[in-house]
DNA sequence: ATCTTTTCTTTACAATTGTTAATGGGGCTG
DNA sequence: CAGCCCCATTAACAATTGTAAAGAAAAGAT
């Protein structure tokens, strides 16, 4: 159950066979079906989340138009993070995209892992530098690339993302309209001359 | 000299008179005239710089057209964070935009204050996290904001920079043209003079 | 299997931005 | 002080995206 996380941790720190079952202990699993809110807007979440299996999603309501602004992975923390981390009314909502399997961890359990097992401040520093060079690169990409170059990017990068979620949440991660995205499919598929997959 | 470092970081964590000493030898202070690059592109940055007095910014090269990624003001902790965190080669500049007085910190010296004063790791943690929600707002902005949004505010919350900064270089940080960036200019000014004349 | 809902694509039109080029102002330098 | 470079603005045109609406396809529910 835990295989996972410490696969994913050892990318950061190492941890000895007590501070391991200290590590694990301040976690609790929980399955969640899919399109479950975990975080909704205006909630202060104490929350932090593994995902051993499944997709989340963080998303801004826009006048009642959903707008993704990330889509997590199996093997990644995910949570409202400016709600967890300044313990302030979350701007964002957080849901699920496919039925779940979680790791979670309560804000009082971290802070009695920073007591316990110091060097957690490792990782969690870790994670956040490595979330904020993360956070630069989606950015820049919208400072340097045209929404079709994103979305080829993102075809590189997260190809099994186009069967396992809707189109339309892609499109707003992108910064763009499902309208738009659909053009700019069908501008790569003639100009790759590739095969049309539609009516003969 | 370092009265506004300790402010600082006094929102982050307490040092005692020791710790203190400890910190402030690990920094060394620097003058750098106006438009004097400190990070090139493919260097590998050892060095990470507290803003004392004067406006530093990053930015990408792209075919010869130079994007703002972010402006560092007065207080903050500017660098190549990508260069600097991961050792790897910068995909950014660092230039300062006015003549600038600096604390800087190397690498070693920063490993160094992880292991003789620990509770640096929360410092560097509570810092990563802030550039990480601030990164995650100006996203939000690109996702849910026209362009002309995106300029409103910027005006309401950094005016001082219109004045102290090329109007092309905050165009390129909010992802547009100085063209269109001087027609939002004009829509707003003739927004605010003249009323409402129809509707269709 | 059928009905219903959601999702993806397409079309036509409106609005905005990007591009290129020209103008004029401001400041810096010799 | 003149000359020069940088910068902000404006104009005209091209290209792209957004909007609204409709139909087709896929997925879910009963």
């Amino acid at each position: 159950m835990f295989s996972l996380l410490h696969k994913t941790i050892e990318q950061f720190i190492h941890l000895d066979p007590q501070e391991k079952a200290l590590f694990e202990n301040a976690f609790s699993f929980r399955e969640v079906p899919k399109k479950f809110t975990l975080v909704k807007y205006g909630q202060i979440t104490r929350e932090l989340y593994f995902i051993n299996k499944g997709l989340l999603r963080l998303y801004y309501d826009k006048n009642g138009e959903e707008i993704t602004g990330y889509i997590f992975r199996e093997g990644l923390f995910a949570s409202s993070y400016d709600s967890f981390l300044r313990q302030s009314p979350s701007i964002q909502y957080l849901e699920t995209l496919e039925n779940c399997e979680l790791l979670v961890i309560r804000l009082e359990q971290l802070e009695e892992l920073y007591r316990t097992v110091p060097k957690i401040n490792i990782l969690t520093r870790k994670i956040a530098e490595q979330r904020f060079i993360n956070s630069q690169m989606i950015l820049s990409s919208f400072l340097l690339d045209t929404p079709e170059e994103r979305y080829q990017k993102f075809v590189e990068q997260h190809s099994d993302l186009l069967l396992r979620v809707p189109h339309h949440i892609i499109a707003s991660y992108l910064g763009i309209t499902p309208v738009s995205m659909s053009r700019i499919r069908k501008r790569q598929l003639q100009g790759a001359k590739l095969p049309e997959r539609h009516k003969a």
